[in-house]
DNA sequence: GTCTATATGCGGATAGAC
DNA sequence: GTCTATCCGCATATAGAC
């Protein structure tokens, strides 16, 4: 019970340090001397355990994305069992999507503010090509079970806009996970009328996947 | 007619270069080597011309950022007048927002594309603290004008509500704007039916924007 | 204003002792 | 598995000739 100190291995203490500097100050802005010292051990330990930087990020992705994107799978078979073949809610779907990341955020405290900051970082293209691939290999299945969900749940919005729209969607859920901080901040601001940032985007995206279509023209809005 | 070729000045190529570097690479993985290459300009002429690196990407964001901020403002000051007292309308402001990136992206062509990509990337956090203060000073007066327009517009909604609801806004307009290419392959790929990215994200917002307060609860929604 | 040459330091990666 | 010492290339930046 005294000596714990020195009992977590170098493997997780490099990953702890190498998510949070990563996504503080990008991938290509840290060295791999800032993670070391961070995490208190030696140079050397980076290539002897994940043999180069660039399979240290990929370690550091693979430790975070698979338990969320199960939880999506999870959530949205849930939802299509028991709806038995009756069409699936606009609102239950999306939340499938979008809670398991806020909700392992939360559950991972700092660590998991900071991975969901170097998700959003990701998603606007930092790193090179290879990266972009080790990511969005573990989005596949995600993408293909939820396109099919709301395109089942919103038969008559052509395929084109809803696709677009889902990726309006993408965009402010990685906006709001790398700004999550700050956002909480904001929904705290009223100490008499707390809100849910995360509640709050589900009802915006909704709203917005729902918008009526076609949309208004340009002489409309003039 | 004959030797235009090598009229255009080292300081435009140097820009021009930098843009379309910084857009794909990011900043810190970008080298002057890189950039002067790229340029056809000697590896001094950075330094000479800018003072460093980081000068040069502030350099980057000052030529492109006020004619934007610029014409979304004359929108919204038109909006103003026109309304003469009467409340603004939602799509009308949200318009003034966001179409001046759009407009000015198709203008600057394949450069104002690259731009986009790099401001995108600016607003996931790329970059050091210092960069960010130079990127988000071009934008006190925006922030200032179209919050106070919108809470003219939304007087119900309480008011950590509404700076949330701007910040999906912003995300999904980031993100569209960085991935503006695909998305737009994305409109075209029925040709039958082609649709525009910009109206499409403007319907989603403003129904977002728009969506009823208060949200259902989580009990709602199960 | 533009060039070459170079100062100076940090980068990832590894060899080899312990 | 962990350490020190080091290789070697590339980074930004500058000095000084033209």
């Amino acid at each position: 019970m005294a000596k714990p100190l020195n009992a977590q291995q170098t493997k997780p203490r490099i990953l702890d340090a190498a998510e949070g500097l990563f996504a503080e100050h990008g991938f290509a802005a840290t060295s791999l001397r800032d993670i070391t010292k961070e995490a208190a051990v030696n140079l050397a330990a980076v290539n002897y355990h994940f043999g180069s930087k660039t399979a240290l990020l990929s370690a550091v992705f693979e430790r975070r994305i698979s338990p969320i994107n199960e939880e999506r799978l999870r959530l949205l078979t849930e939802l299509e069992k028991s709806a038995s073949g009756q069409p699936l809610d606009l609102h239950g779907v999306l939340r499938a999507f979008l809670l398991p990341p806020f909700l392992k955020m939360q559950e991972w405290g700092e660590s998991g503010r900071k991975f969901m900051q170097l998700v959003g970082r990701t998603h606007s293209v930092e790193a090179s090509e290879q990266m972009h691939e080790a990511f969005f290999k573990h989005f596949e299945e995600i993408i293909v079970r939820f396109t099919h969900a709301f395109e089942n749940i919103l038969p008559e919005l052509p395929k084109q806009n809803l696709h677009l729209r889902l990726q309006f969607v993408v965009g402010a859920m990685a906006h709001t996970l790398v700004w999550s901080q700050k956002l909480d901040q904001l929904s705290k601001a009223d100490p008499n009328h707390p809100i849910s940032t995360f509640e709050e985007l589900l009802q915006f995206v909704a709203a917005g996947m729902g918008a009526k279509h076609p949309p208004h023209t340009l002489e409309d809005i003039r």
